[in-house]
DNA sequence: CGCGTGCTTGAACATTATCAAACAGTGTGG
DNA sequence: CCACACTGTTTGATAATGTTCAAGCACGCG
């Protein structure tokens, strides 16, 4: 089981959007290339701007995509209208795979975005070809399950202060304190389970007691890392709790 | 993509308890057979109580697991004690399979069960021998991470009594309009993100309206389902919403 | 029969949503 | 270059929903 990339690595790697699958290295380092250029070979580079609708919910899904640049939001709605954003797509994130044959989400720009698209026969064929690729997969959906799973704890069971510094922690690239958000308000609000009003009072909660602070609406420097750590699990409630 | 099995075939073949896996009618049949033999072959039965801990968050994965019989929970833990069930494991449902070395969750017997059980290591050699296990097991995943994501709507928008309604069709067998819950109040309430007290008001209040019926506090009759189903997208008020 | 555990019910309270208004930043046209 | 409108964000007052705390009930078991 050493051979599976831990948590942190495939989060860095997705971060930093890299091209080559992160494959087992049980196998021979040139196979695991050749997946990779048979991968960029069937592929083609898309565009699209802001706000555009990649993929409706219910659709065929036709295409299995990977992000290059910029994010998006997978979104799925209520009959009434309310909104709920499944999660945000990031340089290196994969979508469009699934065991459905329809979209089970809505998926849209949040900024202009760079994609590549494989044509599903032509990624299905590549996952029968190459066990590794298959492998591969596998493991970024258990990573991708993973987090869905850390979800549903946040929407569950923590507050609207600790969802904030939870997204706020998890959307900050490791080191670097500076933070810009490409999605608006609405969006954070329907990720986490809150309105748009609550957002904004708890982010300038969190910025009166210095643990943030907003340079503009999207750009938040995360001062003390340690306390939004703290705040997002209630570690202060938690220690009491156990003194006893 | 045909050849993917559907979201309403894979449910019901879970419920179900199949044996053998769903591979995809690509690969020979005569193949899929050894694979299911083979799995036979690598894993054995074992047998837990009600409430026995079978897996502690963090500990090192060493097995995974394959229910046949009985009910087990998911659970997640915050530091000051609040519990977040993160899913329901059924006859035909795996566990202990990730890309991550150490357990995501705790798994707790909420019944009785019986489980087979593979260590990890031939699991393993099992995926990398048969490619078309590879491709069922991301398949499975797929699916799993359909059913997080649509808990995560549930949890992120819908009021209680939506989410209730929800539960209880999930629950419940398509057909059969009886339903024995193998879980008590508290599991449902860590499941649904809510209070025991809140599970039980609201079940009260579908029982004074007759949509459903408490014969004992775990057998539960769905009189009206689609009135459920109804209820659990809150239909009524999205039926206003789109009149003008 | 009496105790224990889990379920239900009630009353007060807390948290977050809703509604409404002010504000800030950005782009447009005079 | 400034006034204006537009959109997204913030702030405030009030209301709704679900929680908490407390007590009563029911079923199973010694």
């Amino acid at each position: 089981m050493t051979a599976l990339a831990t948590r942190q690595i495939s989060t860095a790697a997705r971060i930093q959007g890299t091209q080559l699958p992160r494959l087992r290295p049980v196998t021979p380092t040139a196979s695991t290339t050749s997946v990779a250029a048979e991968l960029e070979q069937i592929g083609s580079t898309v565009r699209y701007h802001r706000d555009k609708t990649i993929v409706e919910e219910g659709d065929r899904l036709i295409h299995v995509f990977k992000v290059t640049e910029g994010a998006l939001r997978a979104i799925r709605l209520l009959p009434d209208g309310r909104r709920c954003v499944t999660r945000f797509l990031l340089p290196g994130d994969f979508f469009g795979f699934s065991d459905d044959t329809e979209a089970p989400h809505t998926i849209e720009a949040v900024s202009d975005v760079t994609l590549v698209r494989y044509t599903r026969p032509a990624f299905e064929a590549l996952l029968e070809r190459h066990p590794q690729a298959c492998r591969h997969f596998l493991n970024l959906m258990c990573h991708e399950l993973s987090a869905a799973q850390e979800r549903l704890l946040l929407l569950g069971r923590k507050s609207a202060l600790e969802r904030l510094s939870s997204f706020l922690l998890t959307m900050a690239p490791k080191g670097s304190a500076a933070l810009m958000l490409p999605m608006n308000r609405s969006d954070v609000a329907d990720y986490l389970g809150l309105t748009v009003e609550t957002v904004s009072r708890f982010l300038t909660q969190l910025r009166n007691r210095r643990v943030i602070d907003l340079r503009t609406a999207n750009e938040i420097v995360l001062c003390d890392r340690e306390a939004l750590r703290s705040i997002s699990e209630n570690e202060i409630a938690a220690s009491h709790a156990t003194r006893h």
